[in-house]
DNA sequence: TTTCAGCGTCTCATTGAGTGAGACGTGACG
DNA sequence: CGTCACGTCTCACTCAATGAGACGCTGAAA
């Protein structure tokens, strides 16, 4: 029953032992969403559980949770559990949030007037291209059409080509293998074997550019934004209407946007 | 809230659910992750518990937790609440997760592209087709998140006909056994021995269509992707408005998908 | 074929984490 | 100096989460 037990904390008798019963269903699954988002590959929930030092059909309560939720999936096949497609979803809001908050916002706005150009930052979301923060530059007539959060294509593009050149070779090949890709202007590498050549030379270079291959009489240049572990997790970009940006230009603004990038990694862990 | 009468559920504001009772802290906790990363700037508690619907206190408790988690934080001047530097690194790992699904988005999204309508990629689970991913031509609104992950019945799809004649002959009898079909629309074929022989000719065409047979309105187009071995382990298909795909375009839009299945197929090998 | 082992699912008594109305503190503004 | 709005605290209540154990399925070994 509900002894009301007179003097609570004078029996030191109960300590709180080692680290045991800190259960909040809420805690462990968090710990779950982030052990699928950080492992190598597809767990199992057999996994997970020992991980986490969950019971087994707490577990499997919790992962199914998160799957009702769409965060995590089911690989088809072999029912391991694999990073579920309303995860991305968040984890792009996330990221946007996190770029509009004021000092690093500042980041970009410095780096675009530094170049009197149109700027923005972006990530690889499910073989997309998306936008997360952009700054405009407004007194150019020329303004360029894509907008926070728009998608763009991987092949085209300078942000793109920059995530493939630097993805793993084995999901590089994987993607340069679906391939052939649309051409979208007449300077398209639409060519998988050509493409792969143009991302050695990124990987070789460090940077990327985009010579009127996504939209005509538009070049753009991006530099990757790496992680403390030196991982390429997401891109900064000058594109301008070619007339203004060209590759005579290019190593103006790499230092500028390098520095911008710098400053950037720190928001992405 | 600003009227004292007793908490009737008969308040406009909240689009919740009728079953007020079902409350799990973990869903809300999410849902307040969610509404802080997608909102446009900081969010004041009190417009995070007035959105969700959620007690002055719950509020507070929720947020809080995830303040102490990192994943959230608060604006120093303000104290609005904003994204954490924890989210953002989880949000990196959940990116790179979903990598995997890159190859196969980058080959729907060319495919959908080229024929200007909505795709999908799916394969058969217990008795369902599920869709594994989709683009849709609609812009970005924000629409999309039904779909992917969702299922759909194996006798009125084009997708699910495709796998029903290219099953073993024992699962497909043992199937069509299971039963008259549902009628999902006027044009669902129902009767087994009329499903069978529908079958029979998708086994011969190598296609598979969807004629008004599960939604009024919308036509389907399915081609197989086969695996190395020549089996038939998913299916991408085009479902789009009667006015705009009927079986006049149908050879038309054959050979795009088939393009793209060739390139899917080296994804599932 | 049978046997076995490993996982996932289900049940259910137990309990404690979560809940939310209300009281209280606090800071801004006229 | 009210007062108004928002954050914090308290505290019974209770319902959702928990996890041991039983059960069932599937696939591999014998």
């Amino acid at each position: 029953m509900k002894t009301r037990s007179t003097q609570t904390s004078a029996t030191a008798n109960v300590p709180d032992d080692a680290a045991k019963p800190k259960a909040a269903a809420t805690d462990r699954t968090f710990a779950i969403l982030e052990l699928v988002a950080s492992a190598s590959g597809p767990l199992a929930v057999k996994t997970i559980g020992a991980t986490l030092g969950l019971p087994k059909p707490t577990a499997h309560r919790l992962v199914n949770g998160l799957i009702e939720k769409g965060l995590l999936a089911r690989d088809l096949e072999t029912r391991d559990v694999i990073i579920g497609v309303e995860a991305a979803r968040l984890a792009v809001g996330i990221l946007r949030a996190s770029l509009s908050r004021a000092p690093v916002r500042s980041v970009l706005r410095a780096v675009s007037a530094d170049l009197g150009e149109t700027c923005n930052v972006g990530v690889l979301d499910g073989g997309d291209v998306v936008y997360l923060d952009r700054v405009e530059v407004e007194h150019w007539p020329l303004r360029l059409q894509f907008g926070v959060g728009s998608r763009v294509p991987m092949h085209c593009t300078a942000m793109g080509k920059l995530f493939l050149a630097t993805l793993p070779d084995a999901m590089r090949s994987r993607l340069l293998a679906s391939g052939p890709f649309s051409a979208q202007t007449a300077h398209t590498l639409t060519d998988p074997a050509a493409l792969a050549a143009e991302l050695e030379s990124i990987a070789a270079r460090g940077y990327s550019l985009d010579d009127e291959e996504y939209v005509v009489g538009v070049f753009c240049v991006a530099v990757p934004i790496l992680s403390s572990t030196g991982r390429t997790v997401a891109a900064i970009a000058v594109q301008a209407p070619k007339v203004r940006l060209s590759h005579d230009r290019v190593e103006q603004v790499l230092p500028i946007l390098r520095r911008g990038a710098e400053a950037l990694s720190a928001q992405f862990g």
